[in-house]
DNA sequence: CTGAGCGTTCAGAATATTCTAAACGCTCAG
DNA sequence: CTGAGCGTTTAGAATATTCTGAACGCTCAG
């Protein structure tokens, strides 16, 4: 690997590791593969970043997963052959689909649930008051209201339309149902 | 801690788990606070979610700097108070200033450094040949022209303005430079 | 058939992260 | 002053993650 490749894998490995999304590993693999002009044999891949075949073999189904890397068959050899992917936009809409929106929805659901419980609990034995159990609503329903927006948002914008920033800005005052002071 | 905070507590706390933002401890004691109609202590939170005081200290620091949650003074107390912060437009642009484009930028800079290297050790013992480093150019390139159009269309967002999908998505066609084929 | 050449699985080693509890040091009431 | 009441630091225990190498099983050339 020349140098200026070594740099880049070092760098975009880096990088991966705080994303949040790749690993470091996964961000080495797909920087050694994006600045090659051919597609690297899965046993390449382990020498060049000195790592097991097996370690490899797991990592990159990730990538390709994000559709980061795709695996191409290369005539006259029976190995399987990774390239990176270009097509940045796609896997930005993978990731924006899969992992923000998903994590939103786990959020409202985890709103949902509340919701539920408060109602059907409303006499349990550790069930909030009614004046605190209101509380807990209108909250709830501020994140609801927050998320619900950036969800969409997220929605329009990768389906390449245009994003209105300020009108997601606006949801905020809206909520905000302030704490009780002493 | 009622039924229902419990179960928004988990479920926010698994929601944060797998955010790349939030540990799932982070989570978890937003989601305490953020039910609360009074702030509360370290040590309450602490016996809540049953951990000791000083994992409670460490981790909701990062809250803190997230503005996810406000250290409040109460009256009469000599305890640390802290509550849920509800602007979560405010929260949003941190993170997003603060760690996507920050990211992006760490990855910018790993191509700028390779381009560097490229330049200069051009006639090194493991150097590119010519063809090999006009390829890997072009592939520097392009990463740098889509995260950059990536990095604007956050900060336009974050300030409230409009972002344009459409643009971003146009930027893809322009580089994606073929790899050699057999 | 059959075995060489693969990728994958898996058990456990290596490493990193998270968590605890004790020690520490600051602050302020007395 | 001084010590009770705090939050923080820290060393190490507990736990989770990442990584390896051997074993496995599939495929296909011979």
């Amino acid at each position: 690997m020349d140098r200026a490749t070594a740099i880049f894998v070092d760098g975009i490995g880096a990088a991966a590791a705080t994303s949040g999304i790749l690993t470091q590993l996964q961000g080495r693999i797909f920087a050694l593969l994006y600045l090659q002009p051919r597609a690297l044999a899965l046993e390449e891949i382990a020498a060049e970043l000195q790592q097991s075949k097996s370690n490899i073999s797991v990592t990159i189904r990730g990538l390709v997963e994000w559709h980061l890397v795709r695996l191409t068959p290369v005539g006259g050899s029976r190995k399987d052959h990774y390239e990176a992917a270009t097509n940045f936009w796609r896997v930005m809409q993978e990731v924006m689909e899969r992992r923000f929106r998903w994590n939103l929805r786990q959020a409202l659901a985890a709103a949902a649930e509340a919701e539920r419980a408060l109602e059907q609990g409303a006499r349990g034995s550790d069930a909030p008051s009614r004046e605190t159990a209101a509380f807990i609503t209108g909250r709830l329903l501020g994140l609801k209201l927050f998320f619900t927006a950036v969800d969409a948002a997220i929605g329009a914008f990768t389906q390449g339309k245009v994003v209105d920033g300020e009108a997601l800005r606006n949801v905020v005052p809206l909520l905000a149902p302030a704490t009780k002071r002493r």
